[in-house]
Formats: C-alpha cells, structure tokens, sequence
DNA sequence: TATATAGATGGTCAAAGATAGTCAGGAGCA
DNA sequence: TGCTCCTGACTATCTTTGACCATCTATATA
C-alpha cells in the first residue's frame, strides 16, 4: 500500500513532466482530491521538493492564491550553484559567501555585476538590522534563493 | 480562477498603453462592467497602481467625476536611486520592494536580470528565517545596500 | 443672485471570505 | 523505539464586499 505522500508525489511530478517544468496547484484544491488535510500538501512539497531535491517553490497567498513548483536547471556549469546550495546548509558568514560568490564570478558562471549585487545583499552592513544570533541563517537564506532563482527553468 | 482584481489591473494597463501613457475611467461604469462594487476599483489602485509601482492617480468626485491614471515617467538613475534609498527609510514590504524594483526595469534603470536578482533577495522566501517582525527592516537594509552599491559601480 | 437641496460620483475602512504557512503532537510502521 | 506520515489548531496574507462619508454639479427656490 502506498503511502498518501508518495502518490502526491508522482501527481505532482506527473503534473511537472506534462507542464514542461512547472505545476501550479492549489493547495485546497488538491487536499480535496486526495481526502486529505490541507497540510499535508506542505509536507509532501517540504518532504519532497526541496531545493536539495531540485526544485524551486513559489506560492501565494489570499483569495485566488496558489503554490508553483518548478524543476532546477541542473546542466553542465550551475550544477556548482546546486553544490553549493546543498553544502550551505542552514547558516554562512559573510566571509564564506563573498569567497563563494567571487569564486563563480571568477569561473564565469555569474557576471561582474551579479557578483556586486549578491555580495550587496548578504553582506553584514545589509543585514545590520537582523539579530546578531540569527544573520548568518539569514545570509544563507538569500544567497541559497538568489542562486536558486538564476538557474529555475 | 483568476483573481478579478488581476483582470481589472491588466484591463486598465491596456488602457494605458492604448492611450499613451494616462487612462480616465468611472469608477462605477468600470465596477458594473466587471460585476463588482464600486469599491474594489480603490483596492485594484490601491494595490497595483502606487506611486511606488510608477503610477500618479488623480480624481474628481461629484457629477461628472473620474478616475485618472498616469505612468510617471523617469529619466536620471542616481537620482532615483538616492531618492529610494532616502525615501524607504527603515522598513519596506515585499510588496512594495518589488514594485519599486519592477519600476526599476521597466525603465531600463536596471536590467531584468538585476531585477530577478534583487527581488530574488528581498522576497519573504528568502528571509524566512527571520523574525516577522523584523523582516521588513532587514528587508529595507538589503535594498538600500544593493541600490547604493550600483550608484558606486 | 444667493442659497438650499437632490443626485451623482468617488473615498475610506473594517468585516468577511479565501487561500497558504507553521508547528506541535498523535498515528502507524519497520 | 525511532522514524516517517498525517492531522488540526492557529497564523499570515490577499481579495471581495458593503456601510458610511466627502465632494461636486445641477436645479429649484427665495
């Protein structure tokens, strides 16, 4: 008997295959075909469409609101980005994410310019208003969805 | 199910571009034919058409009153970097981040990859980390630094 | 002409409705 | 017993609605 999870898992991922990359569902809506609550759709999406797992998740809420699930470009040079994602984990200081993001402007797999923008971003000055405990959580955040968000399909 | 309030936003941007850059609407006329009250008109402008997403909106009320819309054009980058970077002060929504960053690319002051980028970095998802409260002053820290950053290159 | 009144607009705001997110704990299985 | 799965209460955000308010025009009236 499989369990619920494993087949929203393939409805999503069928979903994903027939849309070309992307699923757009709502959550109720979903919840309602497969008998179950609401939630569970966060645990199948937070259990099985992690970034780590290569997919990249939106959503929206409000009336009309919706969640988007997309597939991660993991081709030839940006499979480094997905490494790095993955290696991060859940905390980076200032120092390891500006080497990090030097280093994929010196490959070439990013600009110049992006390099500016994504240090801009993480750098301590930017984040002066986050407690102190907490900004390197916060740091890993933005740089893991900057990264994520250059290579979405 | 598409949200009337996005069909309202893009009926009216039509109008815009039709007319070249300012569009004069009834309010009540606009809600019957949409099937609405009077009243989501003001949210739609509200929400979508800001001075911060690049709209100035006039009105007339009384007998014969209306509704007009106008982009707001702009020309020098650094000015209006500055001015943001003044002008956000120590808090900014997603929302409104985007909407100035969207503005940002629609007139070429920035190229829609810096676009992705930015928003990419000010976005909920990417601050989830944080503490609620504090986000939006996190939020408003990473924009300045990153705008800031491009008036230096 | 000056003023009052009615009608026609648009503005504001708070409540209700519609979604999705989070988290702690119970249930089931290896 | 420990991990994964499932549930439901509570929260955050966005949309839609309607009651009440403010302002302007037209017209009737003194």
């Amino acid at each position: 008997m499989a369990r619920l999870s494993d087949v929203i898992e393939e409805f999503i991922k069928e979903m994903i295959k027939e849309t070309g990359g992307e699923a757009e569902i709502q959550r109720n809506a979903l919840a309602t075909h497969f008998k179950c609550v609401p939630s569970q759709i966060n645990y199948v999406i937070g259990t099985r469409f992690t970034n780590e797992h290569g997919y990249f998740v939106e959503s929206k809420l409000g009336g009309g609101g919706h969640i988007k699930i997309r597939r991660i470009a993991i081709t030839k040079p940006y499979n480094n980005f997905m490494h790095l994602v993955v290696s991060i984990g859940g905390s980076i200081s200032e120092q390891a994410a500006a080497a990090h993001i030097n280093n994929f402007v010196d490959y070439k797999l990013i600009s110049y310019r992006d390099g500016i923008l994504m240090k801009a971003a993480i750098c301590n000055k930017a984040l002066a208003s986050s407690i102190t405990d907490n900004r390197d959580s916060i740091r890993a955040g933005i740089l893991k969805n900057m990264l994520l968000r250059l290579i979405v399909v």
